[in-house]
DNA sequence: TATCGTCTGACCATCTCTGACCTTAATTTA
DNA sequence: TAAATTAAGGTCAGAGATGGTCAGACGATA
């Protein structure tokens, strides 16, 4: 039996499948009341479920009237690459949010299921706590060695 | 009388058997109740009965709504990857011979293009060097990162 | 009896869910 | 029209629910 953050996710995605437009619009208060939960465990499964590294972009609006929209980003078809490797160093290089984007990549064909294992070994800490580093420099070579590796499947189409 | 180890993989396997997915889905805090042992028993017939080497992958995940995912791989490819890894291993990790193999295992068709450009960027040093490490580190930590990513390639068919 | 495979339990890591408290926008009221 | 009220959504710390790891006890067997 699926936990309420599965279930949530499910529902909006089948809601955004659903949509003519590339977006869905719901009420966080009504949300919550339909699963029975408490309205943060909405943010919750926003922030897990639907964030950029899986492909979405979420918008919102507080006050009387508010609105919560979700939208499904669709990779541009011209240059997927440079746009994964902005949103790698856009935001804080995060060894569970580079896992979701490679598992995204891997879902939208970009990268094969193996190219996605490879690149996923990078993002392990197990090596450099073995030899004494700390997280902070592991984490730093860690994102310099992933930069590395996407620019050369740049380099190389499929 | 079979021990306990046994009981629990002859269940796996059977479960595996009528299964019609590739894998099987269980929780281990059940499965721990069914045969009235610790969870962490779970994990041991993981580790000893279901390693890759025995052709098996497992997925897990943790907190509410856990679960932990069994695989059937097809092991048709296994044998030929060994052989590559022991021979990494039996000499010096030396990175010029590390891009000889690369560009072997790719010629005979073992890894794509793509891949041998991406196992080729862990042989680099000039992150390591930038971040003050000794060439000694820096050569152990790239022999262990690609032992690790042979390893992925080894988990995963085609 | 030495060794290797089993099994346990204490402690750790990660994911989920809640509730108290905060911010913002629209509406009503003085 | 400014202030007060109402009606949203946001944040964060902590509790709860899993699964993971590891050292050491235990037991079968050569």
């Amino acid at each position: 039996m699926p936990n309420l953050t599965d279930c949530i996710e499910d529902y909006l995605k089948k809601l955004l499948a659903l949509s003519c437009e590339p977006y869905v619009e719901v009420q966080r208060r009504e949300l919550a009341k339909k699963f029975a939960c408490v309205p943060s465990q909405i943010n919750y499964v926003l922030e897990r479920r639907f964030s950029p590294e899986r492909g979405y972009l979420v918008e919102s609006r507080r006050g009387g009237g508010g609105w919560i929209r979700i939208f499904r980003l669709k990779t541009s078809q011209a240059s997927p690459w440079r746009e994964v490797i902005e949103s790698l160093n856009g935001r804080e290089y995060e060894p569970s949010r580079v896992r979701q984007l490679l598992k995204r990549l891997y879902e939208e064909k970009i990268i094969s299921r193996r190219e996605s294992f490879l690149l996923e070994t990078v993002t392990r800490d197990r090596i450099y706590e073995e030899k004494g580093l700390s997280k902070k420099k592991a984490r730093e070579i860690q994102h310099e060695l992933l930069n590395e590796a996407l620019e050369e499947l740049l380099k190389v189409s499929y």
